[in-house]
RNA sequence: GGGCAAUUAGCUCAGUGGUUAGAGCGCUUCGUUGACAUCGAAGAGGCCACUGGUCCGAUUCCAGUAUUGCCCACCA
């Protein structure tokens, strides 16, 4: 390692190189693990298996920030004598990558139809390759120790194997159903989708009432409704019970208008008697509850809206073909001539949308594979309440057992292109790209595979000896999506849960408070921080702002506060090195007891303990941040500003000593290693300048 | 509608039942020959959101209010 310890410290003569020497010494991976002597922890294992970022883009901050995380566990146990291993990979991302992949043909005007099937998919494998490779290129710049041949992909052959296995599993079991039943729709992407891959927004419209007359002609029934094209597919209208108002009404006969369908008016508890009339129209083919209301009181089904968002035969002659805003149209033009449409009032409300396309979502029959979820649930809500598996901070427990405690059936078929292929035979819908992401800490490490191991089929030994993993580091907004369904696969297919403890790291916002999107142009690339900062400044201005799990409102100064710690490191190294120039000091720990040694010596060495214990403390119970300013203030404070200025005077006594010289080079050496897991680059740098006995590598010293 | 957080220096945030409440950045003044001006020394700047309660004592604990943010639900 080259020598030129210039001032200012300057990242990009050392990071680069530095990754360089890391991964060609082959430190990453666990077959690089040499047991300690003595240390108990030479026969235990440190898994984790990386969030795998989905091929659609770029690492954002968030991503920067939980692989900072996870690399801070990784070197502090790979130094504290673990076998560690830290798998990296990259997920398929089913609509949303099959979305920005069409987005992106869209530029040449072409449509992913123009291109076919296989042609187009083709082009998603394309993509993967280009965009995949660049993820895993920013976990490099940031330092990110990952053990690079074991990196899997949520479509390697190995994982289809391990996803096919999984689905026929469930279906041998019963739990896995095909069935016709109601489910959000997005006419755009032509796909069913998962209550979670929903956004509400909220829209301005009408809030419409409508009469519908009585079979016997003594009057109507008004019903308020923001959806009127929706009432050519009405089988009743429903009150509540207890309605005063509608009592005598209730088991009557309505003329539905423009269809002249008669329908019952039926009591159902669903109903609020204070909203709009007290009366709803019943469509149980075009909406969650009123497909439950059918089901209570078993009503017809009308179809009359497609998969293609147009209004097929049975909407009637005048509408059929119609796109659902132009029938809303027609209905509301028609019901006005019949005059019938009593009011028209102005009503904001949300609309469920589509997460990747934004397209409004049309609830409607359609058949479906379903994943039975009530024994799932019970044994991933088992693993939390019993304490199996914890939450760091506990609070976000709550949301998942809320939401597994309410969790209806699990719709994991989707009638796009990319994805996992439904295995049993004739099927052209993949699955949910969840579906495959639940099987990420098993499935990576070879779970499925036969004992014979091949490139694409990982060596199913890994399965054996780093399952089950411990950490997982996440962001809450996948808590759902994504831990629940890992927790539950976990348990059912390996008997074990699939890590201990579960890291919900902050969520990075604005300045002001708001997300930071991309299209909002208000997202930051943790690749620009680099370029100007460097990864350890990036990293420390990352974990400096992550203190007790609180959301970040991000702050470029810390970034730069890092780079000004870099450069004080570096200095505080030049000056050590320069008293020791003219000795042959070897690194050794001085005794406290030794009775040369000054007050100053023994209270920065008293301070280097108590530093040590607080970094390995709280670094221990996730509080990053925490040990972060700890150590910060221990070298900056206790070491530069009292401790070297206090050494330079004794340096200047006639008498001189030299006592002083080996605890500086002792303190510096140690407050490296105690750094390294945060600020990995500048202090592998100069390590390989400090006088060690048989140097190796920091990144593999005993902490 | 339900839930969870937050509110402390100009900004981003720590912290504590008990004399003078801290850090980073910013600001003011002074200091360049020896690690570092990406620095050092000194300093200004806070009714710790508001109201009430517990207590000898509350910024800290409790209750309520206000504001802000996020999550869940999705009322036609």
């Amino acid at each position: 390692m080259s020598n030129s310890f210039d001032k200012p410290y300057n990242p990009k003569d050392v990071e680069e190189k530095i990754y360089e020497f890391w991964e060609k010494s082959g430190y990453f991976a666990p077959e690089a693990h040499q047991p300690q002597a003595g240390n108990p922890n030479n026969d235990k294992t440190f898994t984790i298996t990386v969030p795998p970022p989905n091929i659609t883009g770029s690492l954002h901050l968030g991503h920067a920030l939980n692989a900072t995380i996870q690399d801070i566990l990784i070197r502090k146990k790979r130094m504290e004598g673990y076998k560690t291993l830290w798998l990296p990979g990259t997920d398929h991302a089913g609509i949303a990558t099959q979305n920005v992949v069409e987005k992106d043909l869209k530029k040449q005007g072409i449509s992913r139809h123009d291109l076919g099937k296989e042609k187009f998919l083709e082009k998603i494998w394309e993509w993967k390759e280009k965009y995949g490779h660049i993820i895993l290129n920013q976990f490099k710049k940031l330092g990110a120790s990952m053990d690079w041949s074991r990196t899997r992909f949520t479509m390697d052959s190995g994982y289809q194997e391990a996803v096919k296995k999984v689905f026929l599993h469930y279906h041998e079991k019963g739990w896995m159903y095909k069935a016709e039943r109601i489910v959000n729709w997005c006419s755009r992407c032509a796909t069913s989708l998962s209550d979670l891959e929903l956004e509400y927004k909220e829209i301005e419209s009408s809030l419409y009432y409508i009469k519908y007359p009585l079979k016997d002609g003594s009057g109507f029934v008004i019903v308020a409704t923001t959806r009127p094209e929706t009432m050519l597919g009405d089988s009743a209208v429903a009150v509540n019970p207890k309605d005063e108002k509608y009592k005598p009404l209730v088991g009557k006969t309505l003329i539905l208008p423009i269809v002249n369908r008669e329908i019952p008016i039926v009591a159902d508890f669903a109903i609020d008697a204070t909203f709009g009339t007290g009366a709803v129209k019943v469509t149980p083919a075009h909406d969650f509850i009123d497909a439950e209301i059918g089901e209570r009181n078993k009503l017809e089904i009308h179809k009359i809206i497609g998969q293609n968002g147009r209004m097929v035969p049975e909407a009637g002659a005048i509408c059929e073909g119609l796109k659902i805003s132009k029938c809303r149209e027609k209905v509301i033009e028609k019901l006005k001539e019949l005059g019938l449409l009593e009011k028209e009032e102005p009503y904001k409300h949300n609309v469920a949308v589509c997460y990747r396309c934004d397209t409004i979502i049309e609830p409607l029959p359609s058949l479906q594979w379903f994943l039975k979820m009530d024994n799932l649930a019970k044994m991933a809500i088992d693993e939390v309440k019993s304490g199996r598996i914890k939450f760091h901070p506990q609070k976000w427990e709550g949301v998942y057992l809320n939401w597994l405690e309410n969790v209806k059936d699990w719709c994991v078929s989707r009638q796009i292109w990319w994805g996992h292929k439904v295995p049993i035979e004739g099927e052209e819908d993949v699955l949910d790209t969840w579906f495959s992401s639940a099987l990420w800490p098993f499935a990576t490490l070879g779970w499925s595979s036969s004992a014979e191991a091949t490139a694409d089929k990982p060596d199913s030994n890994d399965f054996k000896e780093f399952y089950p993993t411990q950490i997982l580091s996440t962001a809450r907004d996948i808590i759902n999506l994504w831990v629940t369904r890992m927790i539950f696969s976990g348990v059912e297919f390996t008997g074990k849960k699939p890590f201990s403890d579960v890291i919900i790291h902050a969520t990075i916002l604005t300045k002001d408070g708001k997300r930071m999107s991309k299209s909002l142009g208000t997202g930051i690339d943790p690749m620009t921080l680099i370029e100007k900062y460097g990864a350890d400044a990036t990293r420390f201005g990352l974990i400096w702002q992550a203190m007790g799990g609180q959301d970040i409102h991000w702050a470029e100064e810390h970034v730069m506060a890092g780079k000004k710690f870099c450069n004080k490191i570096w200095n505080a190294t030049r000056f050590v090195l320069k008293q020791i120039a003219d000795c042959e000091l070897r690194i050794t720990e001085p005794q406290i007891e030794n009775q040369n040694l000054t007050e100053a010596d023994k209270q920065i060495l008293e301070k280097l303990k108590n530093a040590k214990e607080s970094v390995s403390k709280q670094t221990d119970a996730f509080e990053f941040g925490q040990a972060l300013h700890d150590l910060y203030d221990f070298f900056w404070r206790d070491f530069c500003d009292i401790y070297i200025e206090e050494n330079k005077k004794q340096n200047s006594l006639p008498a001189g000593r030299h006592g002083g010289k080996e605890i500086l080079l002792y303190v510096l050496a140690s407050s490296i290693k105690l750094l390294h897991p945060f600020m990995p680059f500048i202090t592998e740098e100069i390590w390989q300048n400090l006088p060690v006995e048989n140097k190796k590598a920091l990144i593999i010293e005993s902490w």
